[in-house]
DNA sequence: AGAAATTTGTTCGTATGTATA
DNA sequence: TTATACATACGAACAAATTTC
């Protein structure tokens, strides 16, 4: 870490507070003067450091009581993907294109790890997305039912990525959910689809779930030859 | 936005100046004191919103002359990976599935879209891989590679995953790719991973490249079941 | 080459709004 | 309700690095 600028030095002490166990989710950091008398540098200093640890994820300020530690990092990666999104031009294939592939990785994993309750509330999803009737409810239960499916597959990295990537397309590309479940010429085909990949899951069969997937986002033809 | 803090005014308003185009990467922005000015608030506080911009990897202060735009997000994204890595306590084996994952993905992206400068790069990196006689060697042309390849891909989100995770791993976990390149029992192994995976690159080969992958990653049992 | 002006880095002091006991 | 503690915010000043003349 770079070490030159001084408000640096409060964002490794924390971090390393933090890494050492010493300071836990919840926990409320000392005061910006207690923290400028011990580390012997002024308040601005100091509350440059917590800008970006507050930034990063690490704490959450509240006026008038302290900065506490709050560790979630989701919100700040999808803000750097929808900036990446608005500077570099991304055009939306890579878009659908890097969210097919995160998913179809994440159902190979499942497909082994899914609990109980995964599957359960995979059922769930599946019977709520089958009896709605208008697009939203459909768009709805369709998020939930990509999500759990992610959720489940056990690493860490790659559910961060997920979280972080849903967030911003759900924030800076709303529209993409609905035409991808209007590009299903029918509704029919949209259930159809994810009936697959909730058979293949539930039934350890992964051909099936991935022809489900395929099913799913296989309207993008550039992706997979 | 959370706009109920003061330093994000400037965020904000760096950010749309960006989007509108009238600041691009290596412009000046205006001095501290004319930003204090123009949005009516005190240079603290245009400061703090300068550390957030800093720290998302939009904005290089430079002492004695000026903040600049950079727009390099992968920093960023490779702290908080690294700093997810430590809280999480993420074991190791989901830090090479993760990177597998990205790296199969690219494998079958650039297939079809490797340029001839791209092929003629992975060549010299393979070659050199091979003539190399000590494991530091061989670690950074394995390195260089894998990096080939991905860069290759053609998908800006899995690119800028890619490099942070390098980042990442390169910075918090050096032993890994050493212990990969030890992990294959003798370097003729590890040679010859690389050349299957070169070799279905070049003859549009997707099996081969993908048993190459799997040959290098392979001692991981969790993973592919 | 060197001095002056400009700009970020850092500090101190002060005033105000909010939370908590 | 009051008092205290705390984050929010401002302004002025000096140090250090860079740019300009």
């Amino acid at each position: 870490m770079d070490t030159s600028k001084l408000h640096n030095k409060v964002v490794s002490y924390i971090k390393n507070e933090i890494v050492q166990g010493r300071l836990l989710p919840g926990s409320k950091l000392p005061t910006e003067r207690e923290l400028a008398s011990s580390l012997s540098m002024s308040r601005n200093s100091i509350r440059e450091g917590l800008r970006v640890l507050e930034n990063i994820g690490i704490i959450t300020p509240v006026q008038g009581s302290g900065n506490y530690i709050s560790l979630n990092f989701d919100e700040t990666m999808s803000e750097m993907l929808s900036f990446m999104y608005f500077l570099k031009g991304i055009d939306e294939e890579q878009v659908i294109e890097f969210r097919w592939m995160i998913e179809e990785e994440a159902l190979k994993l499942s497909l082994h790890r899914m609990k109980e309750e995964d599957i359960k509330a995979l059922k769930t999803n599946l019977s709520a997305l089958i009896a709605s009737k208008n697009e939203e409810e459909k768009i709805q239960y369709d998020q939930m039912l990509h999500s759990t499916i992610v959720n489940a597959c056990g690493n860490d990295f790659l559910i961060a990525n997920y979280n972080a990537f849903t967030s911003f397309m759900d924030s800076h590309i709303k529209s993409m959910r609905q035409r991808i479940v209007r590009g299903m010429e029918s509704s029919h085909l949209l259930e159809e689809a994810h009936r697959k990949m909730v058979e293949g899951l539930i039934q350890s069969d992964l051909d099936l779930s991935l022809q489900g997937l395929h099913d799913h986002f296989g309207y993008i033809e550039q992706y997979k030859k």
